[in-house]
Formats: C-alpha cells, sequence, structure tokens
DNA sequence: GATTTGATGTGAAACAATTCACAAAACAAG
DNA sequence: CTTGTTTTGTGAATTGTTTCACATCAAATC
C-alpha cells in the first residue's frame, strides 16, 4: 500500500461518507456483496473512483468477488473510530438546539449528547434525562466526561464568545452553526454548517439548469463539487 | 475574461460563498474596502487564490485600490440570483421542520418559505402567517407560488416518496435533511445536508489531530476539504 | 509630470485528482 | 489442470486546480 499523502486524503475521506451512505442503503434492501460498479452507480461516481479511495484507505475485497458490505460498513466504522462513544456538548437551546438534543441518529451513531448549556436562566434544567446547565458548569462537565467536541447553536453574536470559552475548557472541534466563520487557534477543528448557504446554492444550481446557458449536466456537477 | 470551463466554476464557487461570509463580516465591524490578502486572510485560503477566483467570475478590483466591499456583495449577489425573491416549501413540520421555518435567515436572505406541508392531520394549521397544509394541496401552492425549490424534513422512511412528489409537481432543487441519498431523475438538484456525517468529520479530525499519527495542520486540512 | 510604490489580473508552471489501461487474482467450466 | 471470464488493485496518462511570477495599472510622492 502506498501511503497516503496528506493531499488524498481529503475527497477520497469525503467519499467514503458517501459510501458508506449507500452501502447502509444496499444493506436494508438486502445486498450482501457489491462490486465496485454496483457502490459507484449507487453514488454516482466511476467505478475506478471507488476502487482508488478504497485502494488509499488500504480497504481490500475480492478479486472477482467484489466486496462484503458488512466487511466494507466494519472498516468503515474504523476509519471514523465509531468503535468507541464520543461524548458531546451542546450550546444553545433556542429551536435549532431542542431539534438538535431531540435527534436520536447521533445516539444511534454513538455520539451522545451528554448535557447542554444556555445562558437564559429560565432555561435551566438540571435533573433531566438530557440537562440544560448554566454556562458557569462547562468547565465541570467537559471534564467530567472527558468532552471533545461541541456544538454551537446560539445566535451568531454570541458564537465566537462560546467558541472561545469552548475552546479554554478543552474542545477541540465544533459543529456551528451560527452563520459566522469563528476564529479558532491552530490545532481545532471547525465545521461551520450554513443552512442559508446550502439552500442557496440549491437556487443557483436550479436557476442554472432552467436558464439553460451553457452550463451541461449541472444535477452531476453540483454533485461533484460536493463529493 | 477568459469563458470559465464547466470546470473551473466548481472550488471557484464554493469559496464565493465563504468569501461573502467574510466580506458580510467585515462589513459588519465598518470595514469598507478589502485587498485580495485581507480577504485571504479573513478567508484562510491565499491572496492568489482570491484573486483567481475572482478572475474566473470576471470581478474586478482597483489596481492599487483593492476591492469595494459593497461592489463585491453586489456582485456575488448577482452570481447568487439573490436579485429576485425565490419561494421555498417545507415538508414536515416536526422538530427540524419546526426550527427551520422559524429561522429569520432565510427571509434577510431573500428566500421565503411560502408554505409547509405535514401528512399529520393534527398538525395542519391554514390560517396562519406560515400555513401548515396537507400533502394534497402540493401541487396547488406549488404552482401558485411558482415554487422551485423545496426542503425535506420528513422521516428517512418518507423522504424518497416525499422527493418523488415533489419533483412530478414541478419541483427542480431540494435540501434533504433526511439521511437518506434521495434518487431523482436528471435534471433535479438535491443537496443531502447530513448533520451526522457533519459530527463525524469533525470527530474523525479531532481524533487524527489527538492521536499525532503523521497527519499535521489537520485544521488547514480541514478546511481544505470543505472549501 | 516623472517616479516610486503597492496592488491587481492572468498566463505559465507546479501540483493534485481522476481516469485509463492492464496485470494479477479468483473462480467457473470444460 | 487448463482455459476463459470477471473483477480487483494500482502505476501511468490525462485532466483539473493552485501557486508562481510578472506585466499592468492606479495612486502617492517628489
Ligand atoms: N433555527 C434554525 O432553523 C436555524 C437554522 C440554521 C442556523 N441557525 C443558527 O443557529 C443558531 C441558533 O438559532 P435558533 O433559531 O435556535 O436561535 P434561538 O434564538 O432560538 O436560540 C438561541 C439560544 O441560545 C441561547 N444563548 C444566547 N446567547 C448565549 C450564550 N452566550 N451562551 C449560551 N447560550 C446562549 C439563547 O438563550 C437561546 O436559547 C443561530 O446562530 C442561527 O443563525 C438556526
Ligand atoms: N431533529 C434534528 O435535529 C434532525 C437533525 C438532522 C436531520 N434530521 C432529519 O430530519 C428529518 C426530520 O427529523 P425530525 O426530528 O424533525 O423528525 P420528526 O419525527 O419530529 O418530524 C417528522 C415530520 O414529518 C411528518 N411526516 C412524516 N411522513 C410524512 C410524509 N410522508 N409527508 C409529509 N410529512 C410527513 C411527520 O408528521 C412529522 O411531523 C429526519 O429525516 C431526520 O433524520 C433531523
Amino acid at each position: 500500500m502506498k501511503q497516503f499523502t496528506k493531499q488524498a486524503i481529503k475527497k477520497s475521506l469525503k467519499r467514503i461518507f458517501l459510501y458508506r451512505a449507500c452501502l447502509v442503503r444496499l444493506k436494508t434492501m438486502g445486498v450482501e456483496k457489491v462490486f465496485s460498479y454496483t457502490l459507484a452507480n449507487e453514488a454516482g461516481v466511476t467505478a475506478d473512483q471507488v476502487r482508488k479511495d478504497f485502494s488509499e484507505f488500504n480497504i481490500k475485497g475480492n478479486k472477482r468477488g467484489g466486496y462484503d458490505i458488512n466487511d466494507l460498513l466494519e472498516r468503515m466504522e474504523k476509519i471514523f473510530h465509531r468503535n468507541k462513544d464520543h461524548n458531546i456538548v451542546l450550546i444553545g437551546m433556542g429551536n435549532m438546539g431542542m431539534a438538535l438534543s431531540k435527534y436520536n441518529k447521533f445516539v444511534q451513531r454513538n455520539m451522545n449528547i451528554v448535557a447542554t448549556f444556555d445562558i437564559d436562566p429560565f432555561k435551566h434544567k438540571i435533573r433531566s434525562d438530557l440537562p440544560i446547565y448554566p454556562m458557569s458548569r462547562l468547565k465541570e462537565i467537559i471534564d467530567r466526561f472527558r468532552v471533545r467536541v461541541a456544538i454551537i447553536a446560539v445566535p451568531e453574536i454570541s458564537a465566537q464568545e462560546v467558541c472561545d470559552e469552548l475552546v479554554r475548557n478543552g474542545i477541540k472541534g465544533v459543529v456551528n452553526f451560527a452563520p459566522v466563520l469563528l476564529k479558532v487557534p491552530p490545532g481545532i477543528v471547525i465545521n461551520n454548517v450554513n443552512l442559508c448557504d446550502e439552500l442557496e446554492s440549491v437556487i443557483y444550481y436550479v436557476h442554472q439548469l432552467m436558464s439553460g446557458d451553457g452550463l451541461k449536466n449541472i444535477e452531476l456537477l453540483y454533485r461533484d463539487m460536493k463529493y
């Protein structure tokens, strides 16, 4: 296996997420093994790409027999470190925070929101399955549950200060729903999820599609951009 | 201006979103003009990249004087077709749908959720600022408001059927929050937003970062992957 | 108004990602 | 056990993206 380069990981890794989604889907349909072209077709990429990506991550199949779905999924679990449990804190229990805190798919994938926090005293609810704490207890909880990843769902005006506070208390990775680009010191991973942008990009591509000015296969181009 | 190729658009366009976010931020801080390196620094890319990207989209600045933020933003509005209003429908008024329907940033960016839909009769609320209709009225509303883009926030099991129904009724673009890869005919744009994946990718990178096995500058790498 | 300075805009060069093409492996059939 | 078929795995070729380098221009200074 060629040692993968810093760069090679990038796009392949992103596609590994995509492949997994496809595999899960195929599995529920009763499929047990796939060929590179089956998966490729499902994921909307080429078979070459699938094999090349697997090659980067040293995922092996059976020549002629293709790949075993369970094997693949297990291998991918390892890649994403999902053998372990991951404790997470959620800051900001407004509309978005509430919805996220009720989302059961996180738990199904070994990601547990162990506590939530809010600045508003009326929202605090210490005795509960999923407590809502004041910010003053952040450090204590992060330390107790060895939390390394947080979700920020506070208004955009507070997002940076909340982020700083999190980083100060040992958080290393953040999924941020506030529409601001958070500034962090080196060594911290920020994933800004901007739902307005997601909508807008669809609008952009739909517009291109309907005005039909020169750009063909927009939907494929779009897919390409994402994966 | 060199005619941009199908491909050249891809990554540049994605960064244009990023630049705009930065510009908005800088503007609220009272800044009025930027140089390529100011913006680059803000966005975490190189100045060359900024200029090259602008070049793709034929965005011009003043030699020596840099770029005027308002000009830039206006230019970007055009790129994203935000001079027009965009009517949107939202399907599935559960936790996620409710949160999204209350999100005021969409309106601020000329994207109006004109109606929502749910299969559950107890949720229907026809007389309201933002009505919740039964699915039977989908076609009527889509036609009346010339809706082309929809948001899917129904359980994963129903997402595909809802999507099919939307496409049948003239929807051309979808932002899908259900964790399934929707299948659509050619000419339809799907943006699958998978929040579990967003969290998992942060966990992945945090893990890489902390185990420190060979990969340096993960946070930059991460940024790179996204933009 | 000539000269210096500092920034843009963009081909060309360097680098990265994808696709091609085919050897190697696995299995089936004769 | 040999031959034919099918699919993987991966260097090599191609295609796409980023960085470099510098001509070009606009403003400031003399
Ligand atoms: N609602 C949505 O659908 C949606 C969609 C995309 C993005 N967002 C973004 O997510 C964030 C939250 O949105 P929302 O609609 O839930 O807003 P919200 O106003 O309903 O909730 C914000 C919550 O954060 C709390 N908060 C405020 N400052 C805080 C601080 N310094 N520390 C801790 N808690 C604090 C508030 O008390 C409140 O409970 C916003 O940045 C918004 O732009 C929301
Ligand atoms: N809650 C979250 O934070 C969150 C986060 C990410 C993704 N998601 C995804 O978003 C989707 C919705 O999640 P949720 O938590 O809001 O679920 P939910 O169960 O609270 O809401 C789903 C809503 O969809 C309606 N519905 C069901 N079938 C329908 C159909 N065929 N046509 C129209 N409406 C229908 C239901 O009546 C319900 O109101 C799910 O696919 C979920 O995986 C949710």
